[in-house]
DNA sequence: AATGAATGAGACTTCATTCAT
DNA sequence: GATGAATGAAGTCTCATTCAT
């Protein structure tokens, strides 16, 4: 692990448990095992370390998003992979996740404009799956955007309280979700099916962890 | 209104917007028009306050829910009835609620320890609900708990992007929240009807506003 | 007591402790149980409050003085009163002599210069007594004004220490000391005796209290 | 003289003049020819500063103080030594000495504790030297303890007062106070010698200054 | 006589950042 | 590559004091 990611391990730990103003730059030295002025040949400002955090999360979980629902098909089967996916990300990244979902208000407006870019693309990629299953009447919905916010936030909660320690396997968590997304939105089809291997792997490949 | 709400609606705002550790002192001070000594005739420390604050909101959510669910009664409708009203709540004070939901971490743990005890014992009463329709088979769910957590990470997210200036009435939102988590839950019962006058009136007297 | 005796009381009491710097006009209104704003119809500034307890004290201690030496005589006899009234003054009032002997230098030089002239008085009572008694021979000792030093400073200790919940009952501290300082001098009268009585009877109309 | 110690110097004068309360942080800063933030470089807080120089200044009078009277013997001789010891000491570091003396009862209980412990070690190599000379006949003392305590406050007195640019060498000064010492014990033997020249080497080696 | 309210100034301390070494 | 030293700005909070009521 090189010296500039341990900088960057230690900035997700503490932006994610302290948040961005409650940690100092003392606290990330101590935590990188750095002095605070050797810290500064890793990074820019402090909040240039978080703009960087914000764009390599957003960007992989878009990337795994357009991957695993590249091609189309079923949205159904779009929509669980999905939020299997978002919830993978969340429950195995927590830290991360918490940042890009607390942290966007404290980025300069300069700064936070791509990164609201990268996350508008990204619920776009959700709000078609919802759409399309709503105009073919896959899904049976009131309010489908604001649906969309509904379930977008559920999944990100995710990241708030879900422990590998805790009963709950990555599998049965994500098939789990996608089940009460499925249901919220009134799905008419068959019991669904997610491709939960599909979305481990790409999850392995993007976060580099075995799921 | 006294310049003792003056400086708790200041604070509820600003660390609503900008977090604890983000606002200032003199944010606050200019915020609730005082110089930043006079502030300290209506607060103790910066800490102080956000617990004060957290224990009035908290209370205000915990005696709403609990006269909400008096008396018992049909867990689905009760569940309704609680999704409802969370919502309600967090639409109608999104910045009250943000900083209950984002800045327990902050508190020293003697500072934390009561807000966590409000904040469980609030959720007992969902957990209580949804235990008893799956007990009743009206609830057809896999993991309750992990399900109630999911639930009200969904509904406290209405706090995070929810405006009256937007399409839907809080009626029509609060209604639709209870309609997306009876069917999350696998609601066997006919389609719910939640008792929104009810919220509404609970609402208006412990919020203090017209919904 | 008049309520400008109990904030009298309590600078003493708190100058004593904490210091004046240590001393809040906080800690003395509560002390003296009023609101810090009542505070100051009984005394003009923390400061004035300060000078005017010296001014008391040693005005009261220049009184005692001269009155128990009043009419000369054998110098043994006046150096042995003034030692037992300063070590009796100062264990009767710890605090005020306290405050007396480590505030000095916080006061502006305005306000110093008048107490530095009480104390110079007061000082020049004791160096008269050596003097008379190195010229006369009943006294032998090396450096008289060395000598006077050592000896009030001695004396003054006692108000950092005597507790009259000790062994020692005040009229035994004061003979003790008595006795030392006409050692130290190399005293060559026979052992003197020293009239505690009369030392005991301007005590108790100085200082109000009863020795 | 590095940065740390001129830290520690302008603490130990401004301590000494204006007492720790009445020492701001910019008054030590400007003494030490620093930025007050910079000043927290070579300390930790205000208090812990003033804690380690009681702590050095305890320490090295301790040191002296054993040194000196190492292998025990004549008591008469052993209180001579420490209380010429103790005189040299507060004539040549009196601003440290007052510091020490006066303000102990700023610290906090918990660093407090360890200062009166080597405070106490110290005096019962005094308590030790006057009860063996009483056990021994050589001196005729009524209250050893409280004669003991007259005998500190008397030397710690120079600290106040003695000027090396006075009339007195040090050698005198010291000589003097274990003469009045002596006398103030009733000691019995013949007018004692005190070894002056072995005092001067312990504080020259201690204090780093020629005597 | 008494005090709640108010405040400018200043308390101690930490902040993020730079730079010479 | 690494860091001790340095600092202006800002942090939270308390200071002594005044004044309208």
């Amino acid at each position: 692990m090189s010296t500039r990611d341990r900088v960057r391990a230690a900035a997700v730990k503490l932006f994610a448990t302290k948040g961005f103003h409650g940690t100092g730059i003392r606290d990330l030295a101590q935590e990188a095992e750095l002095s605070s002025a050797s810290l500064y040949h890793y990074m820019g400002t402090k909040e240039d370390l978080l703009a960087e955090i914000m764009h390599t999360a957003l960007n992989r979980l878009l990337d795994a998003a357009r991957e695993a629902t590249a091609g189309g098909g079923d949205p159904v089967h779009r929509l669980r992979t999905l939020v299997a996916l978002h919830v993978l990300a969340h429950a195995v990244g927590p830290a991360e996740t918490r940042v890009v979902d607390n942290e966007v208000d404290v980025l300069s407006p300069a700064a936070r404009e791509p990164v609201v870019a990268l996350r508008d693309a990204y619920e776009r990629l959700w709000a078609a799956a919802i759409d399309e299953g709503v105009t073919a009447g896959v899904f049976r919905v009131e309010h489908p955007a604001v649906t969309r916010l509904a379930l977008l936030e559920m999944c990100s909660g995710v990241a708030r309280w879900y422990s590998p320690r805790g009963p709950l396997a990555l599998d049965e968590l994500a098939e789990h979700y996608a089940e009460l997304a499925s249901r919220a939105l009134g799905c008419t089809s068959a019991p669904g099916v997610t491709d939960l291997r599909r979305c481990r792997e790409i999850v392995a490949k993007e976060w580099g962890v075995s799921v």
